[in-house]
DNA sequence: TCTGGGGTCCTAGGACCC
DNA sequence: TCTGGGGTCCTAGGACCC
């Protein structure tokens, strides 16, 4: 018997659990996201398998997406209440699984840590657990550790099941561009192509004092790794705790008072204090991000002088903030992050270097 | 062409203390 | 008067993921 990873991701989840509820929608290009209005500042959440076929992917904004769909396209909001409630379901029915320790990692994903000689077994147990409880589909990466297990999901769908460890890894991903890692995007593909390395080959053969370099002691040493596959292989059913919330807005029609700016600052600060008040949480730091017009971001930050639980103390802090932003400019997106204080008082422990909740 | 909203973690550099 | 390293805390910003 030997320990796996698996990891479980829903096959077009938000466009399945709409297709569901709607079976008239079946088949048919379904494009969740926003308030459903094409017409909108918004982008797509999901697309559905038919609808990418026109090039319609999460992340578009709508109205490009609105372009490229056919007639028969149908536009639907995304209805957050829906998707956690299934996703509860999805999650249970794994839990339920004899054996299993399963770790969420996000809304439609997890990892199943498992003790087996029929790895491949256990995977379509899932499957078949899932869709008998929910109706919904999903694929299954098989690995010996978290990042090969999520990376052969990608091979698996949909609806499939891929197996990737160290045997085959370089066979399946050596040729691979260094983009196909979890946690390598556009940004860090470049700095590593600046060094002559494309392929995930070519990273795992690279001077890593040459990585320490580039992108620091820590993300160095695990760039390098991700070229072998390396990463964490410990599955760990502790519930997440958030160490953030945060509200954001886009405008449909910029801002351009400093009056407007004030009291959006006060709603959206008003609700991440309360997102963190359900959770009994004091708030330690208030950051701010806005987007001007046309689209420069920036982000900022205070630390409050004390861990706070008063709603006025949380929106003030938001308001100072927003004293330093440049008036002169009209704003499309506004958003206040409120940091909590962690729920023992301490820090949190020693981090893995995956981006996400992991 | 037009670019959401929810998160996490890492790094660089300045301020400050010893 | 001009000056060293080392450590810690804080802020700003970058990058990535779902």
């Amino acid at each position: 018997m030997s320990d796996w990873v698996l990891h479980v991701d829903m096959d077009q989840f938000i466009a399945a659990v709409e297709v569901l509820r709607r079976p008239e929608l079946a088949g048919l290009p379904v494009i969740v996201g926003g308030r459903g209005d094409p017409t909108e500042r918004a982008v797509v959440s999901t697309a559905s398998y038919e609808a990418r076929e026109f090039g319609i992917g999460s992340g578009m904004p709508l109205k490009i997406a609105a372009r490229k769909a056919p007639e028969n396209a149908v536009f639907l909001a995304v209805d957050h209440d829906a998707y956690e409630s299934a996703s509860t379901e999805v999650m249970s029915t794994l839990r339920a699984l004899p054996g299993v320790v399963l770790e969420v990692i996000g809304w439609d994903e997890c990892f199943l840590g498992v003790t087996t000689d029929d790895p491949e077994g256990i995977a379509r147990l899932a499957q078949s657990a899932v869709l008998e409880a929910t109706g919904l589909h999903c694929s299954v990466g098989i690995g010996d550790n978290k990042v090969r297990a999520k990376i052969a999901t990608e091979f698996g769908k949909p609806r499939g099941v891929f197996r990737l460890t160290a045997d085959n890894w370089f066979e399946v991903m050596g040729d691979k561009p260094t983009r196909g890692l979890w946690g390598v995007g556009p940004k860090v593909q470049k700095r590593l192509a600046a060094h002559g390395i494309t392929t995930v080959r070519e990273l795992a053969e690279a001077d890593e004092g040459q990585l320490t370099a580039e992108f620091g002691p820590r993300m160095g040493v695990w760039y390098h790794g991700l070229g072998s596959g390396l990463g964490p292989a410990v599955v760990d059913s502790t519930p997440w705790v958030a160490r953030s919330h945060s509200r954001e807005t886009t405008f449909q029609q910029n801002l351009t008072t400093p009056a407007e700016v004030r009291s959006a600052l006060v709603d959206l600060a008003g609700q991440a204090f309360d997102d963190c008040a359900s959770e009994g949480r004091a708030v330690v730091r208030v950051h701010l991000k806005v987007r001007y017009a046309p689209f420069e971001t920036k982000t900022f930050g205070r630390k409050l002088s004390e861990p706070t639980t008063e709603r006025a103390e949380v929106v003030d802090a938001a308001l100072a903030l927003g004293d330093t932003l440049d008036h002169d400019r009209e704003v499309r997106l506004l958003g206040v992050r409120a940091e909590m204080a962690m729920p023992d008082g301490g820090d949190s422990a020693e981090r893995t270097p995956v981006r996400g909740r992991i």
